[in-house]
DNA sequence: CGAGCAACCTGCATGC
DNA sequence: TGCATGCAGGTTGCTC
């Protein structure tokens, strides 16, 4: 479900709930999750409190001063906050109960999600330190990007969906910033001028802000911390939108396969 | 080493 | 209505 902009409206509804308030109790009603829910969670974040809630990729990073609690969403996590006195529903995995009686409760049907803990410098957790620029950074620009464009045969579109190139690129803001900025999304990397690559670069920028200041992309079932959905899929130009008029020509959109993920393109305005 | 793809899960839409 | 099939917003870790 979440891309970056999910996961960063998600941070934002959290946040002001969460920072400050000491852990007092943590349930875990399922721990299969991508990995097993780390067992320091139960055993040592109660009484710890939660500094600050930052993000990393897609990785939500809530901060005590013993170490991190690392959230990912996968594809159909979501986290909201609610008394913690509120009956689970189905598929609401974990709860991390606070000081207030309120609690931030963990919900992913497909449990592609993970809560893993760090209890040293994050940047050094396994899942973390490999990973890229932020695409919002001044450290995600046009000479990174060409310099790793260069020798690479790959389709443009798996090359910005990979995280060592730029974090935070899904499925669906990579082919509406493919449609942006004019690029096939099959084009292989290597083949795509500087000129156009600038437009994709700041095209990536611009969607990603774009889709935050609306709340996210809600598809079938995003809902943010507050359980409401996200506006931006008003926004989507290509995605989901196969067979439909390009918004900039008519020409039907056409979908294709890329690295077994749906692709969504304008085969006139896109070369 | 990189590229390609199977795997992890449940829910939902579609078609017979 | 029931059942089988295919598809879904992510990412690791396998095999070649």
């Amino acid at each position: 479900m979440p891309e970056l902009p999910e996961v960063e409206t998600t941070r934002r509804g959290i946040a002001p709930h969460v920072e400050g308030r000491q852990v007092s109790r943590v349930i875990v009603r399922q721990e299969k999750l991508r990995w097993p829910v780390s067992p320091e969670i139960t055993t040592q974040l109660p009484g710890l409190s939660i500094k600050q809630v930052k993000r990393r990729a897609k990785y939500l990073l809530l901060e005590t001063d013993q170490g991190t609690l690392i959230i990912h969403l996968g594809m159909s996590g979501s986290l909201r906050i609610i008394a913690a006195s509120v009956k689970p529903e189905k598929h609401e995995h974990v709860d991390i109960i606070f000081d207030n009686g309120q609690c931030l409760r963990y919900k992913d049907p497909r449990r592609f999600g993970s809560l893993l803990w760090s209890s040293t410098a994050i940047e050094n957790h396994k899942l973390i330190q490999h990973l890229g620029p932020e695409p919002l950074s001044d450290l995600f620009h046009i000479d990174d990007l060409y310099t790793k464009t260069k020798q690479k045969k790959t389709p443009i579109k798996s090359l910005i969906m990979d995280g060592q190139i730029v974090v935070g690129v899904g499925n669906i803001y990579a082919s509406e910033a493919l449609f942006q900025s004019g690029i096939h999304p099959k084009r292989a990397a290597q083949n795509i001028s500087k000129k156009r690559l600038i437009k994709l670069v700041s095209a990536i920028k611009n969607i990603l802000n774009q889709a935050i200041q609306q709340g996210g992309t809600t598809l079938k079932d995003f809902v943010n911390s507050e359980g409401n959905p996200g506006y931006f899929q008003q926004t989507l130009n290509v995605y989901g939108q196969k067979g439909k008029p390009c918004p900039i020509c008519q020409t039907p959109i056409k979908q294709i396969t890329i690295a077994q993920r749906s692709t969504f393109y304008c085969p006139q305005c896109q070369r």
